[in-house]
DNA sequence: GCCGTTTTCGGCCCGACTGTTTTCAGTCG
């Protein structure tokens, strides 16, 4: 059995081994087309069989064929022959806070050592005391790398909604507390990445040195790491990393185009630049001693010829093409939102929550909201909401709202108690009625949105795929946003490339810095939507005509939610 | 090993910081 993340990883350990070997150029080639692959929307087995491999950014000649004989044989003789020629123990030393791989390589050649057991019993030995390059405080540095790494994996990279409240703490104490100007978070924070490894925050201060008292005097901040002139390094509780930087206003864009990344779009804009006969760095665009943009991002691609790119799309994956020809895409913006079709009231709500609910989606001036009546439970037994709940909701009025209501069933799997529900529309989730549980043989309310669709693209790309695919057959849109239960930006790319609206999670009832939302548009934004790609960024109008694709088979009749009288109107 | 509105060969982002140096190499992002 092959899969991407198999070869992603064969291909970073080749590119490590090179690294050991001294390559100069080969290392970053290899990650390059790993870090392609890994974003992926589809196998390589199809993009193989289509003839296509070429066609990803990084892969060439040589690459291509490694690619071929691993999804041939599931190995790569190269690979393999790496690996016997370098121990591999090398590779752990090399991926040693602090070490790289001319340090690893030293140790092996000079000191015969081939892994971290053996690093650690020369230190104890003190073989290493003397070696040229290193003192005291470098050895004592490897010792607590060594004992780091045998207490487990250290800072993993951790999910973008964990990481919100964190940035918003320290971003706010900047702003009051260290007399900061601007303030913004870069990285892949700000690219949206579903996984974050890192902070990195940019400000401008007048008084460097107070930005930097007040940051690491932060209650989160557990130790300082580095401090320069322009650079602080800190270690929050529990070890998450998160760098300062202050820059002057008049390099305020270009330091954050330059943090922001990601690095192989930077290295694009750079060989861009350089053409020109320009140099881009984090202090701004030079054209020799001169510079010709740096205060805004805007500026500083205008410099080069290129409309402003939003942070989600900075991944070298077209965005640059696109820009040069002006044909960015205008990406899906919280005020393009127009209602929610999944709006969740605990099982036991109470009618003044119906009423809860309409005011908030009055509030945000949404034009309708989808509400869960009902649903299927894992064991196949249904739920309904009060009874007093569900008459509320279908009495209550509100102009310009319309307020439909959805039943959560499986796929086909309609439990007869759940029949008098009298819904406009399903969503479907993952469930299926176990052998023994009625099933409603009344036509069924159509589906119009898949939702709580585990998603971890990593774990099982073939099951994304299947729920696309069905959701796709059925005209119906799929939730995208943070947590197992919704896709990802990748999988979300792969649905909407595949024809399938995206539904966007708008958190009715959160606390007001809830990150859902926020997450949910920037996996959407990464996945190039545009307000035309996500059901709720439509018009009422449009998502009654969410079933106007392709026909569903069975049972499916009508549109979801059923269009009003004014609407198909207005639609003919 | 990849790549090309100057190139199919000759480039490949670039600056901050640390430690160990006495002018710089290695690592990191």
């Amino acid at each position: 059995m092959t899969s991407n993340a198999d070869a992603v990883e064969i291909f970073r350990t080749i590119a490590d081994l090179l690294d050991l070997l001294g390559e100069k150029f080969k290392p970053e080639a290899y990650r390059r087309a790993a870090r392609s692959i890994e974003s992926l929307t589809e196998d390589l087995g199809a993009v193989s069989a289509r003839h296509e491999l070429r066609s990803i950014p990084g892969v060439g000649e040589a690459i291509e064929e490694k690619i071929d004989e691993y999804l041939r044989t599931g190995s790569v003789s190269y690979y393999e022959r790496l690996k016997r020629e370098i121990p591999p123990g090398l590779v752990e030393l090399m991926r040693l806070p602090g070490l790289g791989p001319k340090t690893a390589r030293r140790f092996w050649v000079e000191l015969g050592i081939e892994g971290p057991n053996e690093l650690r019993d020369a230190i104890a030995a003190g073989r290493l005391a003397g070696v040229k390059g290193f003192g005291e405080k470098k050895i004592e540095q490897i010792r607590s790398a060594l004992v780091a790494a045998a207490a487990g994996p250290g800072a993993t990279r951790r999910p973008i909604e964990e990481v919100y409240p964190v940035a918003r703490a320290l971003v706010d104490a900047l702003r009051t507390g260290a007399g900061a100007e601007r303030v913004e978070v870069g990285g892949s924070f700000r690219r949206a990445r579903e996984t974050v490894g890192d902070l990195d925050i940019l400000v401008t201060s007048k008084d460097p040195p107070r930005a930097f008292e007040v940051f690491s005097a932060h209650p989160l901040v557990a130790e300082v790491k580095m401090r320069g002139e322009t650079k602080e390094t800190v270690l929050l509780t529990g070890g998450f990393q998160v760098d300062l930087r202050v820059v002057q206003p008049e390099e305020f864009g270009a330091a954050l185009q330059y943090f922001t990344g990601s690095k192989d779009h930077n290295v694009r804009l750079r060989s861009l630049a350089r053409d020109r006969g320009l140099k881009v760095n984090e202090y701004g665009v030079f054209r020799g001693d001169e510079r010709v943009a740096g205060a805004t991002e805007e500026d500083v691609y205008a410099s080069l010829g290129l409309a402003w790119i939003p942070p989600e799309l900075r991944e070298d994956r077209g965005e640059i093409e696109l820009a040069a020809r002006g044909a960015v895409p205008s990406l899906v913006a919280e005020s393009d939102l127009r209602g929610d079709l999944h709006v969740h009231l605990t099982a036991d709500a109470r009618p003044d929550e119906v009423d809860r609910i309409v005011a908030e989606a009055r509030q945000r001036a949404y034009a309708y909201i989808g509400v869960v009546v009902g649903g299927v439970r894992a064991d196949g037994t249904g739920w309904l909401l009060p009874a007093a709940t569900r008459a509320r909701l279908s009495e209550i009025r509100s102009p310009g709202l319309r307020i439909t209501r959805a039943l959560e069933t499986g796929l086909s799997a309609v439990p007869k108690e759940a029949e008098s529900a009298g819904v406009d529309f399903r969503i479907v989730v993952p469930t299926s009625l176990p052998s023994g549980v009625p099933e409603s043989q009344a036509d069924p309310a159509p589906a119009a949105l898949f939702a709580h669709i585990g998603s971890s693209v990593a774990s099982d790309a073939a099951a994304v795929k299947r729920w696309v695919e069905e959701a796709r057959r059925n005209a119906a849109a799929i939730e995208v946003g943070p947590g197992p239960e919704r896709l990802d930006s990748t999988a979300a790319r792969q649905a909407r490339e595949s024809g399938v609206l995206l539904h966007l999670p708008t958190a009715f009832g959160a606390a007001a810095d809830d990150p859902t939302l926020r997450v949910a548009l920037g996996f959407a934004r990464r996945a190039g939507a545009t307000p035309k790609d996500v059901a709720n960024a439509r018009s009422q109008n449009e998502v009654s005509d969410a079933g106007s694709g392709p026909k569903r088979g069975r049972k499916g009749t009508s549109n979801a939610p059923p269009r009003s009288p004014s609407a198909k109107k207005r639609a003919a």
